[in-house]
DNA sequence: TCTATATATGAATGGAATTCATCTTTTCAG
DNA sequence: CTGAAAAGATGAATTCCATTCATATATAGA
């Protein structure tokens, strides 16, 4: 039952605080200097090497005029300490690398992958080059699996799934988008009342967003052209670009193509999507580094993209 | 100026408390034992080791349900911070020991070395047999030299030279002793005037002891048989056995002849020493284990010495 | 002798480490 | 299946130790 071992039961070691100034101390030949590089003051340096003395019963420095230089005992204590500091600082930068380094695994909607994630991605991998971003797409209304993914970025209304983490990213806009000839076409598209003549590209996963839209757009009455229904905005823009009717979409997956001249927004009128984005994890995975790392940047990346707000 | 070194130079270490708590739970795999190992709380070691993990970014142990067991983070991070223990302590138990290893150099009474002392140091050396005593036997007279010697078993009246640490180690009773034959010759020796007829051996230190001590007996005009001056009370008290003459001499130095039979107390009335003993030693070096081991085991002996009361 | 620099020291302070009280989870016995 | 025991987690309160502050002391150099 008791841990009979010789070389550490109940060792009572004197405090590190004391110990880190001794070395310090020992290593500039200089309480003050050693109380610099300690960032404390050069009273609490003197006060703890006098503690570290006494304790041990015998001087570890002699007091000369403008510096301190070891005693024999001083000298015998030192390469100790200096050994036992190197091997924590080793191993907690060691530790601290290796909680940086593998993969992440990432769960996104293939939509938010392709038009957000993947351009921005080559960022993450400069800062962090020791964090491998692998990504697993799924399809709009997947839930967050943490035992498939590390974090997820997903949308949801209700955030509170037992043992999960969440973390708001942003809230979307949502908007109407078209190719630039679907725009211009026959009397062009001014007023959402002329969405009638044209087919509105839908989601499985999203049907009330046009009607929501719509009635927000004054015109709630209005039923455009039935149209295939698509498993994620990616293919829905797709055939948008293709000018084979008009989209709806979050903001931030149409700003590229947008800038890009692909699509056009013929509408003023947003909405907000009812979902709210979250990036997700396991409650008791908060705190990992490469999460953190990550986290820490989509929330500096979402702050600096205009599309988001 | 800045010292530019790459291994070391301001590393912030986590607090050492934490890995001590982390290096203990590591090696009984339970949290509960290591609190019990540090003598502090499970709450403690849980919190240490919480922070330990959030601040490394890394689970430094699976909880399991009656036992932790470490991670693969944990599992690189021990083997650092056992060897830095086992450092820290092998270094510290060698300081302590080499403090309390080597000579200790006593300046000493003549008499208070035979009378005193000596019979008691193997009590000593069978305690510390690292340390060893060395006298240096001065004369009654001599001041107390820190150069010759660690430290001084000194009595003096004003306790208060520069840069000395004095203890208090006992106040001396002063009673006239001889040896029996004279204390029986003739009518006997009943009444202190009855010392008029005798030799009263004298110390040259201490010329006014038996002046006071006549005083306190009631017979102060008396005025003894002149004697020899003595060095030290050891010849004084030689002399005394030997039958020579009446010697006024501290308890503590007569006990082991009174109880021998070498020598009697003729007379009840005492007085006390004037001046008063103590342990002295240069200030800076008080807390010297060696110093303070002797000051300990003197106390000590003191106190379980009727003849010091 | 005066100034600059370094350490010592006692008292006061602030904050981190610890405890306390309580909860949650898991195992094991009956 | 229920209840008890054992281990860990957690938030709030508290205690104590490290630190700072203010000041003293000591030495070298001008």
């Amino acid at each position: 039952m008791a841990d009979i071992r010789l070389p550490t039961p109940g060792r009572p070691l004197p405090p590190l605080a004391a110990l880190r100034a001794f070395e310090a101390a020992a290593r500039h030949s200089s309480f003050r200097a050693a109380a610099e590089e300690l960032a404390i003051t050069q009273s609490a340096v003197s006060h703890q090497i006098a503690g570290l003395e006494k304790r041990l019963g015998t001087a570890l420095f002699r007091r000369k005029a403008r510096r301190v230089e070891l005693t024999e005992a001083g000298s015998l204590y030192y390469p100790f300490l200096r050994d036992a500091f190197d091997r924590i600082a080793l191993g907690s930068s060691l530790v601290r690398r290796q909680a940086q380094t593998g993969e992440l695994m990432t769960q996104v909607y293939v939509t938010v992958a392709v038009k957000w994630l993947i351009p921005r991605l080559h960022r993450f991998q400069t800062a962090h080059p020791d964090i491998l971003v692998r990504m697993s797409t799924s399809q709009l209304d997947w839930e967050f699996d943490p035992e498939i993914a590390d974090v997820g970025i997903i949308s949801t209304r209700k955030a509170d799934r037992a043992g999960l983490h969440y973390t708001h990213l942003f809230d979307a806009r949502l908007f109407p988008v078209c190719s630039p000839a679907v725009a211009q076409s026959g009397t062009g598209l001014r007023q959402p009342v002329e969405l009638v003549n044209h087919t509105l590209l839908q989601l499985y996963t999203a049907e009330d967003d046009w009607r929501a839209w719509l009635e927000a757009a004054g015109v709630g009455q209005l039923v455009g052209r039935a149209s295939p229904q698509f498993d994620s905005y990616l293919l829905a823009l797709e055939a948008a670009i293709e000018g084979q009717g008009i989209a709806l979409a979050p903001h931030f997956m149409v700003a590229s193509d947008l800038k890009a001249g692909r699509l056009v927004k013929p509408f003023a009128v947003e909405i907000r999507q009812p979902a709210r984005w979250y990036l997700a994890c396991r409650k008791e995975r908060r705190g990992e580094a490469r999460i953190e790392c990550f986290r820490t940047w989509l929330m500096l990346e979402i702050a600096a993209d205009p599309a988001m707000r």
